[in-house]
DNA sequence: CAGTATCCCAGAGGATACTG
DNA sequence: CAGTATCCTCTGGGATACTG
């Protein structure tokens, strides 16, 4: 608990850590989709470009086993699906800033970098 | 800027989107190993239980070029090589930690859920 | 000591088509 | 509308063995 960092926390992170259940390519945007409301399936996809309908699927389900966010069907036709981020999804927005205000003050040294070992690989 | 965790900062964090640069196995234990100074090749392997040295030379050439990590070697018989985390490399543990600190602070939460599901699985 | 060289496999995720 | 069903590819990462 006095050291954070310790590398063994790494694996502590519940059954999956949690820096790979989220270190994908749709779970984090799906939930930045949530964060202002809930929202159907198909206003998911808008955002989320280039997802599959089975890959969408598939990442809902797997929030909805872990407790991120909450499904609700309203039954008629045409059929009507919400979702919703629970409190414990909600949580989850605040870990996810750190990386974002990482990139915000870091980017430009990064691509800095980055084009430096471009420009020396062309050489 | 003012709006952070907008859907489209994911996809600007880099040539690959940070959450997903160190949503894998290794690359934040290797660093979290890094944090107290440097070391050795073989002084990583002891702590990162099971890395065959091909994953581990993967890791760390992939964080020297990307500029997190530098790489330092002293000739001589046995090969002596050194490696420590960048100022920006050090940066970095400001957003794992965050992570860490939500695991703590949510970890009981998690765990309850999932046993939940479990028992709901095994009817 | 500090790595390379091969081979191999599971799972994330895409393409496409179909359905209650 | 809100998904399923198939099929397929690509790559992270493991096992094992070898080398400057």
């Amino acid at each position: 608990m006095s050291e954070p960092l310790d590398p063994m926390m790494f694996s502590g992170c519940g059954p999956v850590p949690l820096h790979i259940r989220f270190g994908n390519k749709w779970t984090g945007k799906i939930l930045a989709c949530l964060k202002t409301g809930r929202r159907r399936f198909s206003e998911l996809q808008v955002p989320l470009r280039g997802i599959t309908p089975k890959v969408l699927a598939e990442s809902l389900r797997g929030l909805e086993r872990d407790g991120f966010i909450k499904r609700t069907t309203y039954p008629g036709v045409p059929l009507r699906v919400e979702y919703e981020l629970t409190p414990l999804g909600f949580s989850l927005l605040e870990p996810m800033e750190a990386w974002c205000k990482w990139a915000e003050e870091h980017l430009p040294e990064v691509q800095n970098i980055h084009e430096e070992a471009t420009a020396r690989s062309a050489v």
